[in-house]
DNA sequence: CCGTACCAACTCCTCAGACAAGCTGACAAC
DNA sequence: GTTGTCAGCTTGTCTGAGGAGTTGGTACGG
């Protein structure tokens, strides 16, 4: 222990051995963990170190501490980290699973949208237009996530309207590199897809709606390769 | 501030209120928070009281201390924990989510399935087919996630499959509920509509296999309500 | 004028000890 | 048997001390 290389604080680590004792099941559920006098002796640390990872876990919504009556497991691993996963993953899965989502909400929005998000459309639709002309690169990608952005949310789809949002950093950085890439800009070219998938859900065509959001979404995975 | 009734401890308390600082804006992203000794004289409580805050909100990925350096904003926001969101949602919502990434991923699936997907397929088909006959509800239910989880396994995308393990627990749920409600077992009867999705699969037919998909979850909804 | 080395002040990190506050189960009194 | 009490556990909080890392200024050498 005292040998091994610190990059990160004991506390941290305290925590990541807790989180893997926990993961191989020498806790289960519900499990009250040894008390923090315990705990710090068998790791080696000081108790308010062994606080700390327990804090730090508690957190992460895996470990529930109550005064007087212990430290039990309530979680039996950390919840994922959706923003930490899409991070890691290839952005050609993540675009996969965009189109899924805009996909559907496009298709779902066709037969749902009401009189503000058609007024949604315009707004977005005109600044994405002014936006394509002469703003810098950042002004654009908000301007184009803001379109479909709208497109999901007239889905009326809590999950799926959240979903787009936790996929959007990831795709923020994602058009960030691409258009570095793209002295030509290219990608700005395409305002009339747009304004084609807001012609289909203003026309009430749930299978245009989606087809054209397909179409969209598979050309813009296709200029990544 | 000693008048009022702790429900919660004090480093709780001081968690809650940095975030609600943090949320309204008093420290932008990226922003350092003053030290601990000056935080802890401006909330009235100890300097571990304030350590473990902060080590709370560095377990929600919302700060991030370095030593040295101090204690860094890298998130305006708690991260959504979606399995609390999905517990919240509506259960169409959930539904009309899980028919984009089944739908998508049995597409996908169609032409990327291996042979070691459609022994998949032929081995959790099987498991469905008798569970269906005999088991008990809870057999049942997992044998028919099995299968469903082998057709997003078999798109061989990480995102999807991720969308797919997340949504599990809440449509396991609804599952239990609706069963409860269905004395007649119609539920199971439905063999021939996996099949058929497998069927199209194996056949690297990505249109039928959608189309299929997306009708077999369509009737699922409708059943709801 | 520029670049480097040093250093002082600041930060977080860890430990130890003390006491408060809350829970639990055993045991005595009724 | 029921109730009340309490001792012994638990976590919660504060304080003081020193260790370790970062940062920015400053003096020195070129």
């Amino acid at each position: 222990m005292l040998v091994m290389i610190r990059r990160h604080p004991l506390a941290e680590q305290a925590a990541e051995e807790l989180l893997r004792r926990i993961g191989s099941g020498e806790w289960a559920l519900g499990a009250k963990l040894p008390g923090e006098t315990t705990l710090a002796a068998q790791l080696g640390v000081g108790r308010s170190t062994i606080r700390e990872a327990v804090r730090e876990l508690a957190g992460r919504r895996v470990l529930e501490s109550r005064q007087g009556a212990g430290v039990f497991v309530i979680a039996l691993q950390a919840a994922e980290d959706w923003d930490k996963v899409l991070r890691k993953a290839d952005i050609t899965d993540v675009l996969e699973g965009r189109l899924a989502i805009e996909t559907e909400g496009a298709r779902l929005a066709a037969s749902r949208r009401t009189p503000a998000d058609l007024k949604n459309f315009r707004y977005t639709l005109a600044d994405r237009q002014r936006a394509a002309v002469k703003a810098p690169d950042d002004w654009y990608i908000e301007a184009d996530l803001a379109f479909h952005r709208a497109v999901v949310t007239a889905a009326h789809n809590a999950v799926l309207t959240e979903l787009f949002d936790t996929f959007v950093p990831r795709i923020r950085r994602a058009m960030i590199d691409m258009l570095k890439l793209d002295e030509e800009h290219r990608h700005r070219h395409d305002q009339a897809a747009h304004e084609a998938i807001a012609d289909a859900i203003r026309a009430k065509d749930p299978d245009l709606a989606a087809a054209r959001s397909r179409e969209h979404l598979s050309a813009v995975r296709s200029s990544i390769r």
